[in-house]
DNA sequence: TCGATGTTTGTAAGCGCTTACAAAGAATGC
DNA sequence: GCATTCTTTGTAAGCGCTTACAAACATCGA
């Protein structure tokens, strides 16, 4: 409770518990390597005076930061709680802290991110996605800094990717479509500039098409921000018209599309999935919880983050870890897809 | 684009320029300071060289970390989104990066990111509410670190906070219902235990049922997460009685709870608000897209996030700032709330 | 008992930057 | 023209920690 005229240093501790700073820095670190009495004695002190680490310090002389950042596109949405959460976990679980920053979509903003947590000497980056601009990437390299993309997964990709192909999440989910008889689909996708996912979940429902000699005609794929009135509006541009003209099934680019469309659908006085099927994709919590239950692909966002933050303690180690990780997604049929033009099915 | 054995630095940059270190550092802290011929040649080699400053070499010279730390609840749902991203977008204003960390509503965890970001040498914190571990505000006020509370308002609390009246804001909630004629009101609240706004909601709905005569019977509060599952639970134990027994109207603590509730009441078959009002707190983007519109209290996170990163400016600028703000809320009443026992108003 | 080995501790050299201070030169006033 | 002031630049001393290395001491086998 007495207060030193400012916080108190390794130093301080040293001199209070008559040892050198080597000393107390080797109990704070590798508390082993200190006889057991001294170790006390400065542990004591450390309490004492209420000593806390001066990371700056610390990191300019192991030139380690105890640290790894994570950078992700939004907050608007949970998709990215459980991964985070996962991540921090693992970090927490090695003594290392989380460093979150958010984008908003939009790379520059990412870039300035990035350069500020390799500002901080970050020990490792994760990334969502593989679409990031080529200064990011050359950043990273340069720094030589562990990084790692997650929530997609490509085999050809130079860069090392934790997560799931979303190309073939968005053909499974157009298949189930197609194998219950849909054969004009539309999709609300997400932006696909500069977001890989957005974009591989389009070619995944095209692909599914293709595949079943069906197309996905220009007017029936809309793009949108993943907002509730965006996708509002963009189910409203695809079922605007004549039934016989409609898609009689939407693909959603994700759950909060899903939702928006679900929204709009029955505003139109559409019965889902009577009158249109609709899918989503991320399966947030809300998805079974909405009547009559969303379809939708379960995305492994925990599994995914656990992977990714062990990635990274890897290659910090000094070992090269594993580089490219494939992980299932799962479809997960609910209540808002059926055969066309009849009942659902629960 | 050649590669030198290890990052540039300084010292790289000023031999490469012919200078001193002194001026490469004025030029990238203060250019105005440097002759213009100078300031171009450093310029051009910090490019050149693709040098990045090095932040703890950085924090441990000037003693300042350029970064401020916020530290919330929870991922999970949208509520700190635009908060943050306001926080986010006033501290790039001022060249100082926004480290986020998260507590998931746990304490210790919170104390544990509360010293982490102190260790990190930030040059301030952003809380969530105003109860926080007796140690956080020690640690907090020995490292004489501004911070600031948010999402609350106290006029007698010692800290210092930018937020709005909880419990004013679920009285005026509270009041509309009363107004409409409802009598019997029940409440599905956040877990009070350690959440001030919980808490004070409670406080709020009680305050108001006082002021007209009536009260807040035991078995017509609940505590939940704030989850739908959670708080279809808690809906359901409200309801699941004799239609004479329950509330005609339900007061959530929050959004996500209010749409639980709103999905539980679709699943009693219960109509709302002919059978049962209820309301929500935050005004989260689904509240106006939700049919028929959820009532609930919209509460003005951007200009909170905003002044909450001003005030921590104006601390690290030597000044006092204006310690406690209190912000309006204001009840959106929308479709979920109407005269017991009637019709919806729309 | 002695040298070899292992363990514990201390000494001190930085890590890469900022900044007080000094120095040098340019501008100004009288 | 010279003293004074202002501007620009450099010099060098740390900031608080980690860690290679050395030193001191204990332990052990032969």
């Amino acid at each position: 409770m007495n207060k030193p005229s400012s916080n108190p240093t390794l130093q301080d501790i040293a001199d209070a518990a008559g040892v050198s700073t080597a000393t107390v820095s080797r109990v704070l670190n590798s508390p082993v390597s200190v006889s057991a009495e001294l170790r006390e004695r400065v542990e004591a002190q450390v309490r004492q005076l209420g000593y806390v680490r001066h990371g700056a310090a610390r990191a300019l002389a192991s030139s380690r930061a105890f640290a790894v950042g994570a950078i992700i596109p939004t907050l608007e949405s949970a998709i990215f709680a459980s991964g985070v959460n996962a991540i921090e976990n693992r970090l927490d679980a090695e003594g290392l802290t989380l460093l979150l920053a958010v984008t908003n979509y939009d790379p520059a903003h990412e870039f300035r991110q990035v350069r500020d947590l390799l500002e901080r000497g970050v020990d490792g980056i994760i990334l969502v996605g593989r679409d990031h601009d080529e200064d990011v990437f050359n950043l990273l390299e340069r720094q030589a800094c562990p990084f790692v993309n997650t929530w997609t997964y490509d085999a050809a990709s130079p860069h090392p990717c934790v997560g799931f192909d979303n190309v073939a999440a968005a053909r499974e989910v157009t298949e189930h479509l197609i194998g219950l008889g849909h054969r004009r689909i539309g999709m609300i996708a997400g932006i696909a500039g500069g977001n890989d996912r957005a974009r591989d979940r389009i070619a995944g429902v095209r692909a599914a098409l293709a595949d079943a000699g069906l197309e996905l005609a220009p007017r029936d794929l809309v793009e949108r921000r993943y907002e509730l009135a965006t996708g509002r509006d963009g189910f409203l541009a695809l079922m605007e018209r004549q039934p016989a003209e409609r898609p009689t099934a939407i693909v959603c680019g994700n759950d909060v599309l899903a939702l928006a469309a679900l929204i709009e659908a029955g505003h139109m006085g559409l019965r889902v999935p009577d009158d249109v099927s609709i899918t989503g994709f991320d399966d947030l919590p809300f998805c079974e919880h909405l009547p009559p239950g969303l379809t939708t692909v379960h995305v492994p966002s925990r599994e995914m983050g656990t992977i990714a933050a062990e990635y990274i303690l890897e290659r910090i180690a000094g070992q090269p870890g594993t580089p490219r990780v494939e992980l299932p997604t799962r479809l997960i049929v609910r209540g808002t897809t059926s055969t066309p033009g009849q009942p659902a099915r629960r």
